[in-house]
DNA sequence: CTCAGTGTTCAGTG
DNA sequence: TCACTGAACACTGA
């Protein structure tokens, strides 16, 4: 699930949740090569176990904690990875959205969480969790994680620095590919994901097939806008779903139906483009 | 049984 | 070197 607008709630929770507690006990699941790619299990339970927790940071879809020592780990919640947290003696409830969702009912009387990767525990019994049933999420350790890759390689974070109409469009300008691929790439757009990027080019009305390099000013200046107030907007909601406007795409576009339909009744079509399920309305879109 | 999926990386090609 | 494309990764659920 995770694009920006759910990575960045899910930093503020933690940053609600950790901040100034000291770290108890870490228990990753220690089997685990993929998930803890470059740094074994046991190195993240030492970084973290002891050190106080003094804050937390995103870029794109990348967040980490701060500690009172370094390194830091640094997360990746790849497709399905999510974090839940609980207060101590309550229940485990999802970081993001528009309460914090509690768990399967099987799940909360067990204790349990499925394909639970990692867990940590706070001296004040504050609890985190990170599930993720596919394993393409990452946890990493780095000493300063804005410095190193992969981090240091993303481009600009829409609710950090954005560059100009101007600067954006010399960007656009170098690329070929189609405009839906140059927006799912993270060295320029750092954050945006599959549903953000359709979103944003159906409020654009530009065509995902669009060469990049072809967009004018004016073109770019109105994507530019929707990619702000969309990112915007959805991180105001704490990405909860069913506050974004009704007008969205994002609520006509899952499920690929041959006669799916807009808020403005208007047809939604589906095509591969930069390698992902591209939903998009040909009637709009130009 | 087959296939797609809110993501990233890497190999191959131009 | 850079840009682009498509496959691979891992696993569930439709």
């Amino acid at each position: 699930m995770p694009e920006l607008p759910e990575v960045e709630s899910t930093r503020r929770s933690l940053e609600s949740f950790l901040k100034g507690k000291r770290v108890e006990s870490v228990t990753p699941d220690e089997e685990d090569r993929i998930v803890f790619d470059r740094n074994p299990p046991r190195a993240v339970k030492a970084a973290l176990e002891g050190a106080r927790v003094t804050g937390t940071g995103r870029k794109g879809k990348y967040f980490w904690l701060k500690l009172d020592r370094r390194p830091w780990p640094v997360f990746h919640l790849g497709m399905t990875g999510n974090v839940d947290l609980r207060r101590p003696g309550g229940e485990f409830e999802r970081a993001w959205g528009g309460h914090l969702w509690s768990e399967g009912k099987r799940e909360r009387e067990l204790g349990y969480l499925p394909f639970c990767r990692f867990r940590m525990a706070m001296e004040d019994g504050t609890e985190m969790a990170i599930t993720d049933p596919r394993r393409f999420g990452r946890i990493r350790l780095a000493e300063d994680p804005l410095l190193e890759p992969p981090v240091s390689r993303l481009g600009f974070d829409p609710l950090d620095k954005v560059p100009s109409t101007r600067e954006l469009q010399a960007i656009l300008k170098r690329r070929h590919a189609p405009l839906k691929a140059v927006l799912l790439d993270q060295g320029v757009f750092a954050g945006v994901g599959n549903w953000i990027a359709d979103e944003v080019l159906f409020q654009s009305r530009l065509s995902p097939h669009r060469r990049a390099s072809s967009l004018d000013l004016k073109e770019v200046s109105v994507l530019r806008g929707r990619l702000l107030h969309i990112v915007r907007l959805a991180v105001a909601k704490r990405a909860d779903f069913d506050q974004y406007p009704k007008a969205w795409l994002f609520h006509h576009r899952w499920g690929k139906k041959e006669d799916a339909l807009t808020h403005g009744k208007k047809r939604i079509i589906h095509d591969t483009i930069g390698g992902r399920t591209t939903a998009w309305v040909p009637s709009v879109q130009k």
